[in-house]
DNA sequence: TTGACCACGTA
DNA sequence: CGTACGTGGTCAAC
């Protein structure tokens, strides 16, 4: 039995499938999607505008992705969130968005910017939406208001500010606007440097953006009970007036303030009068952070105490109960918005503490019942990740060992924590240490990588923007007039140390990334979700009885990513898996 | 109310 | 004088 909405969307569905076909659009073919819920949807390709009324736009989305599996061209994610909040996900797309982050650095890609980008329009000459615009709706400049781009290449603002979703004919001129923009997009990744990488990283982005958004709506699963435990024993209970918070505060406070006499005044969470307290207790230290006091946990009693009230108010104030209320929903899943790419090297973000979770907090991960964690972590990804875009052999060599640093400590004579500790001296822009020796050598041993990195420290010294090796601009910032020596010399140390650090960085994101999004892609039909990334670690939720599969599919997905990545198959990638059932459980 | 700084959690 | 991120606290300038 079939409700009548059923029949007609179906109908609908297949009419539109018919059009697609008869425009000659292939299965696997980009085409843009534009939709508002209840109004309808725009689709856009090559020569194919249409706009299509319905009050469940998602539902022609699905018939579509089942029959023709497009590459969704869309603006931003925000479609995806829209789809999936109907309950539909699509297999690919081209997030034009995240091309766009990945043609240009920085973080903002609204379509205003991304099209004056590629129009070579300074983004300060972006019309804002004003008086005059609301006039331009008439098309007082005498072009077509209802072409949302205007003669200058700019988009028109109101178009921007929501105009675009105002009626379904809109739709589909917006749909249009982005198919555009695709090809405007595809045809300079076509003339960089790197065609082929790009390319590939331009569809492994946008796919993270999907994935971002399926993060978003899935959560990470809470054992609220463990979590709840978990900040009691730290906080103690929960209190149910503010009166009673405030005494609790205070309780913590005094267990600090009574090993020093007469100090009610001192605030703990005013750093200047933990430095004065301090001071009193014969501690003299030029800030209050917690390694800097580490050596004197033994010099006073009150650096022990402050210490542990630090850790404890951390929990208070950042993950106590109040997050929990916040974040965590009613159904245990731990939610918050996710970023497929930051505005520097391009590593995902996450916030409600998705990605700074502290360790003590891990045992309140708990699969589901019938569930299991799958958890894989990259071994040493940054030093073979050097060795794969460098393309030093004798590096590269050393990857085929489990541990590398110990092929490296071999080579350079030296204990492995040395080797080590000069790898990532060298890979950081680190000076201070006891790495220098070490570092000598391996400039000697690996010329290629050090000079890899050499380049790049140069590279930001100097100002000039960087690409990573899949494509992403790494863009530098000028130095500030006004300047003495001293810090000009100082500016510039910083951009060759960031230098250095985001081509490691974000070649490293992009091969997590690559690997991430084929996880996605191969666990689907085992059941399995994706439920959290973090730089060089997934979780990923799984049926108890696909475990074994999944842990596998995760291991053959690394060796696809890395191929797909990198196509030299001198460096090799490891992953450490492991299943389990709380997220504690993983970590040796 | 906003932005700077501190402090600290993660990789 | 390793980089990056998000969060919450206080303080000073609005």
């Amino acid at each position: 039995m079939r409700n009548l909405e059923e029949v007609t969307s179906d109908h609908l569905g297949a009419q539109v499938l018919a059009d697609l076909r008869a425009a000659g659009i292939e299965r696997g073919g980009p085409l843009a999607l534009t939709l508002r819920a209840g109004i309808g949807l725009g689709l856009a390709a090559a020569g194919f505008e249409q706009a299509i009324a319905t009050v469940d736009p998602a539902s022609v989305v699905r018939t579509v992705e089942a029959a023709l599996r497009p590459r969704w061209v869309t603006w931003s994610n925000d479609t995806a969130k829209a789809l999936i909040a109907d309950g539909v996900r699509v297999a690919t797309c081209w997030d034009i968005a995240a091309v766009h982050r990945l043609l240009f650095g920085g973080w903002r890609a609204d379509p205003a910017r991304v099209v004056a980008g590629l129009h070579g329009l300074a983004s300060s000459s972006i019309p804002a939406m004003g008086q005059m615009n609301l006039l331009d709706i008439a098309g007082d400049d005498g072009a077509d208001a209802d072409d949302p781009v205007r003669p200058d290449g700019h988009l028109r603002p109101e178009w921007v500010a929501g105009g675009w979703a105002a009626d379904v004919t809109r739709l589909g001129r917006w749909a249009s606007a982005a198919f555009a923009t695709f090809e405007q997009q595809r045809d300079r990744l076509a003339r960089s440097d790197t065609a082929a990488r790009a390319a590939a990283t331009a569809r492994s982005e946008s796919a993270v953006e999907l994935l971002c958004a399926e993060l978003e709506a899935d959560g990470l699963p809470i054992d609220i009970a463990v979590a709840e435990a978990t900040i009691t024993a730290s906080v103690g209970p929960r209190t149910t007036s503010e009166s009673s918070a405030e005494a609790a505060r205070a309780e913590r406070d005094a267990a600090v303030l009574r090993h020093l006499p007469a100090s009610n005044d001192i605030d703990l969470r005013n750093p200047a009068h933990v430095k004065s307290l301090l001071n009193r207790a014969g501690v003299d230290v030029p800030d209050t952070r917690a390694w800097r006091l580490e050596p004197f946990r033994a010099a006073h009693p009150v650096v022990d105490a402050l210490l542990t009230w630090r850790k404890a108010e951390r929990i208070a104030t950042t993950y106590g109960y109040s997050w929990l209320d916040e974040h965590v929903g009613r159904d245990g899943r731990l939610r918050g918005a996710w970023s497929g790419s930051d505005g520097a090297a391009g590593r995902m973000t996450a916030q409600a503490g998705l990605h700074n979770l502290p360790a003590d907090m891990r045992v309140a991960v708990v699969a589901e019942p019938g569930y299991v964690f799958v958890r894989a972590d990259l071994g040493q990804i940054e030093p073979r990740v050097l060795a794969a875009i460098s393309y030093d052999r004798q590096f590269a060599a050393a990857t085929q060992e489990d541990d590398m640093y110990a092929p490296v400590a071999a080579r350079l004579g030296v204990d492995r924590p040395v080797a080590k500790i000069a790898v990532l001296a060298a890979m950081y822009g680190q000076t201070s240490g006891a790495a220098g020796q070490a570092l000598r050598g391996l400039e000697a041993a690996y010329p290629v990588a050090m000079g890899y990195l050499r380049d790049a420290d140069e590279s930001g010294r100097a100002g000039r923007d960087l690409r990573t090796y899949g494509g992403r601009l790494i863009r530098m910032w000028p130095t500030p007039d006004h300047l003495d020596d001293r810090e000009q010399r100082a500016v510039a140390n910083g951009r060759g140390r960031y230098g250095r650090n985001a081509v490691v960085q974000g070649a490293a994101a992009e091969l997590f990334k690559s690997w991430a999004v084929t996880v996605r892609a191969r666990t689907i039909e085992h059941g399995a979700r994706v439920v959290l990334c973090l730089h060089d670690e997934l979780l990923v939720h799984a049926p108890a009885e696909s475990a074994a599969v999944v842990a596998a599919v995760l291991d053959d997905c690394l060796q696809e990513a890395a191929w797909r990545w990198a196509p030299d198959r001198s460096v090799r990638f490891v992953a450490d898996t492991s299943i389990v059932e709380r997220w504690s459980d993983a970590k040796a």
